[in-house]
RNA sequence: GGCCCCAUCGUCUAGCGGCCUAGGACGCCGCCCUCUCAAGGCGGAGAUCACGGGUUCGAAUCCCGUUGGGGCCGCCA
């Protein structure tokens, strides 16, 4: 049988990293086995679902490089053959109505008249008594009578499924393997709203049949809902999928990721400045290993090497400096082009407006591409080339104050302002033949000159830099350098 | 409170009964390279494999219990 797994977000916020790395594993697993990669949007919950939400989803999978077969397509038309993949949408076929009918009228669900606010003061009640705060099924057993006084009073009743009341629902998990649920303790969930629409776990149960998903790859979160699901497959006589269940993403105090712990949605990732590749193999690493612990994987090393036999039972904290760490690897793997194309947009936020087509541009892009971590932090590292330079007030001090400086620098301008062939072997070579020839240490000369072209003790190469700022820049910023000693 | 899941360096992980005096990666420390910062190279510290019992000639690996952490218990998904 052709595998076909899903990704099923619901659209009511950003793809988060949690989201983002279930998506992933399905997508690998798809990729692995030769199968099929569906996307459907879980859209039930009226008040929160938005198209907003839906199209950051998408922006976020496609950077993140996850193509999807089937389902609901970023332009939200529907791709494939068991559509529609919104859920929303497929209401209207009527398929959770029939299904649900269909359990009413053999017994296995019923009408539940009891109010919101009375279900809720139940469980509060309860709570407080400490005893587990599930429905007792007390509408079970209402009465035609009943039913039909509720009818005339106008009560819209939800529907529930009616969970067997002994025996045990077992399942082998492809992660945790044997998983058992013990059925007296599971409670009758409500399958259909009030409002006619189903429930997550009824119409999860519904879409992955009827979609005829092969293995269920989602959350640990869920492994508590995966016996009510069986139950329900059970009742229709469908042959249920296999389930696998990641383990959860936590932040690095060990508890749930959330705000609290910084970025947790794709997006904010991207406008930090990390790379996609480095996300999608981040995340790959967070729950799942293989046995060379290998931890960076070229383009499509992944989509090869995933098992999902080498996922973690143990939920995984989230660390941002190896996240780091990894963006940095991924930035120096990057071709001049590459990079420059990668780093672009987040170069105007310096106010820099730079040409691929010029060669200059493209090599001072890159002129630091060992350095840099973040594609957000180039344009303040290279922002001088183009701009004019600010002297950092402890560059000033630590090294243009040196006994010597002004001496140094004025005789270095004359040395610079003779090269005619002004590149970096050639103004290398004459640095260095002054500093020898005049009794300094190649520090002496080195340093100061840095710091009057760039404003800084660090950064770049000095003779590439001295290099690509040209001729004129530098005599004028040594110029201006030598002004702030006066 | 009930049920379920989980437990190897600070973190991500390798390990599936003898190869483990537990390997790799991030981070940390030191040295080398060097025009600064990085990158790179080399080396180091860091895990009584949560704890306690079994099983076995032999356990990080299997079983039981304890402790700790996480998840779920919604007309949310």
């Amino acid at each position: 049988m052709k595998t076909r797994v899903r990704f099923a977000p619901s659209p009511t916020g950003h793809l988060h990293v949690g989201g983002a790395r279930t998506a992933l594993f399905n997508y690998l697993f798809a990729k692995k086995t030769g199968g099929t990669f569906v996307l459907r949007i879980e859209d039930t919950d009226e008040l929160r679902s938005s198209e907003e939400s839906i199209k950051s989803i998408f922006d976020s999978m496609r950077w993140l490089d996850l193509k999807w077969d089937e389902g609901t397509m970023p332009d939200l038309s529907e791709k494939g053959d068991f559509g529609p993949y919104m859920q929303s949408k497929r209401e209207s076929l009527g398929i959770y109505k029939k299904y649900a009918e269909q359990l009413l009228r053999e017994g296995k669900a019923y009408y539940c008249y009891c109010a919101a606010e009375e279900l809720d003061a139940m469980r509060k009640k309860a709570q407080l008594e400490k005893r587990p705060p599930k429905y007792e099924g007390k509408c079970r057993h209402l009465s035609s009578g009943q039913i039909e006084e509720f009818r005339k009073q106008g009560r819209k009743p939800v529907i529930r499924f009616r969970m067997p009341d002994d025996g045990q629902t077992v399942f082998e998990d492809m992660i945790h393997e044997h998983v058992k649920f013990e059925n007296k303790l599971l409670y009758d969930f409500i399958m259909v709203k009030a409002s006619g629409y189903p429930t997550y776990n009824f119409a999860c149960v519904i879409d992955d049949y009827l979609m005829e998903m092969s293995h269920i790859i989602r959350g640990d979160d869920h492994i508590s809902n995966t016996p009510l699901q069986l139950n329900v497959y059970k009742a229709l006589g469908w042959e249920p999928p296999r389930h696998a269940h990641l383990s959860m993403i936590l932040g690095q105090d060990g508890t749930r990721l959330s705000k609290r712990h910084g970025a947790t949605s794709i997006t904010e990732y991207q406008k930090q400045g990390f790379l996609p590749e480095t996300m999608k193999n981040y995340l790959a690493l967070l729950g799942w290993g293989n046995s060379d612990s290998q931890d960076i994987f070229k383009k499509g090393e992944l989509e090869e090497k995933f098992d999902i036999s080498g996922c973690q039972k143990n939920s995984a904290a989230f660390d941002p400096v190896k996240l780091k760490w990894m963006n940095g690897e991924y930035i120096r793997q990057l071709s001049k082009e590459e990079l420059f194309a990668a780093a672009e947009p987040y170069l105007k936020g310096f106010g820099l407006v730079l040409d691929k087509s010029n060669p200059f541009h493209l090599d001072i892009v890159a002129i630091e591409q060992e350095k840099y971590k973040l594609l957000s932090e180039v344009g303040g590292l290279v922002d001088f080339f183009f701009k004019d330079v600010k002297y950092d007030e402890s560059a000033i001090n630590k090294t243009l104050k040196a006994p010597n400086t002004e001496a140094i620098l004025n005789g270095i301008k004359r040395v610079y302002s003779e090269i005619s062939e002004f590149n970096d072997v050639t103004i290398e070579a004459k640095t260095r033949e002054f500093a020898a020839s005049n009794g300094f240490k190649n520090g002496q000369v080195f340093h100061p000159v840095r710091v009057s072209v760039s404003g800084r003790t660090q950064g770049p190469t000095l003779f590439k830099m001295l290099e690509y700022l040209g001729k004129e820049k530098v005599i004028n910023r040594i110029d201006k350098a030598l002004r702030l000693l006066q």
